[in-house]
DNA sequence: GTCTATAATTCGATAGAC
DNA sequence: GTCTATCGAATTATAGAC
């Protein structure tokens, strides 16, 4: 009987959390209501209030369940001891897939990172920032190492991090706006998005490959 | 008399315009507040009414005076029988000098791409549409001809604008995040901007530039 | 825990005096 | 054209019954 309330409590509850995602995500912090995570979830708007205090603190709840995962998703997954083109390929397939699977989240932050910078930063766990530190710290050292096996060119192992990160990445946010500045059809548009990944990866690969002794 | 009194006039509406700039711009639309466009412009909210209606009205007013010159600036000045290293040079160089002195303005649009898409597409006027689209074509000639003449390697032009774009651009939107996530020091933080644009451009040329008879 | 009802506030917008 | 005063709608949040 207890076990029975416990787990319809939890439900209510995780419904709740459920609909504040859909919502927040859908129409942003200031744009979403609490009325409207209440009607989503299929409970009292009073409900929401009485689990979650207030709507910064259910928006921080959002932000801290989603950033993990879209953080952890980024930086996971990947074996260092591989090729370098190959690191490149999988680093690229992960963040494009991710994204892609996650088009309205990732255009959430992408709007929130600038209405609210600190609290997002802040909102990332100590856990969270010293696993993906960890994973960085590999990312420097192998590609320290390529550079000097001459698997490829000369590059700071950062700057090469912003780049496979813009490539991958703004796409999702820039394409509607240079897609309608240069008229681009609808179909041109669909065979854009199909080749995206692969004209990434190859790119990057051959900004960075080594080619010989002339050193850059 | 009329003169001054017209100059006055215009110079209200003007001081409005500007601190609604202000305001959108740290704000984001749902955050700005019609109270602190009057306070910043240093007049009566009534007055802000009077001369612009509405928060819809006066928002488009401030964006299209802000989004032309975003745009305007960023495809003008470019020569296409330049070399194609040197149009590559040019492009980001105009793409990142423009976003370095106008962050708080791209960051607000990034955010407001999301939230009200066709609202900025729609708000783009007709003939900025046609001369953005005039440039566009220029550049899809010439990275055409640069294919055929093996400048560079074969590349579709719409995803090469796409890359460049995205790393001229996103680190604007990332580098805060990406800062944060890896540890990076102010210090760090500095040097690497300061490099940023040579990077930039060094890769872009690294990949695309022609290397002989293998085709890739 | 869950609901109804409502308090409290914020904010866009307008009426009307000058 | 510029201001004061205020309306009315929307929305967060809470009090209190069950």
């Amino acid at each position: 009987m207890a076990q029975t309330e416990e787990n319809e409590n939890q439900e209510k509850e995780a419904q709740i959390l459920d609909a504040a995602c859909s919502e927040f995500l859908a129409h942003g912090k200031n744009g979403t209501r609490m009325q409207g995570i209440a009607d989503r979830a299929g409970v009292n708007k009073a409900l929401v209030f009485y689990y979650f205090h207030s709507k910064d603190l259910i928006f921080q709840a959002v932000v801290d369940r989603n950033f993990r995962m879209l953080i952890e998703t980024m930086t996971m997954n990947v074996d260092f001891t591989a090729p370098a083109e190959s690191i490149i390929r999988q680093f690229t397939h992960n963040h494009i897939g991710v994204i892609a699977k996650n088009r309205e989240l990732f255009q959430f932050f992408s709007g929130e990172i600038w209405m609210n910078p600190e609290e997002l930063i802040n909102g990332i766990s100590v856990s969270l920032k010293k696993q993906t530190k960890a994973v960085y710290s590999g990312f420097e050292a192998r590609i320290a190492a390529a550079v000097q096996k001459h698997e490829i060119r000369s590059i700071q192992p950062l700057q090469l991090l912003l780049n496979i990160v813009s490539l991958d990445v703004f796409y999702f946010i820039a394409a509607p706006i240079i897609f309608s500045l240069t008229g681009t059809s609808a179909a041109e548009q669909k065979r854009i998005a199909q080749k995206r990944e692969d004209e990434v990866a190859d790119f990057i690969w051959n900004a960075i490959k080594y080619e010989g002794g002339n050193g850059i």
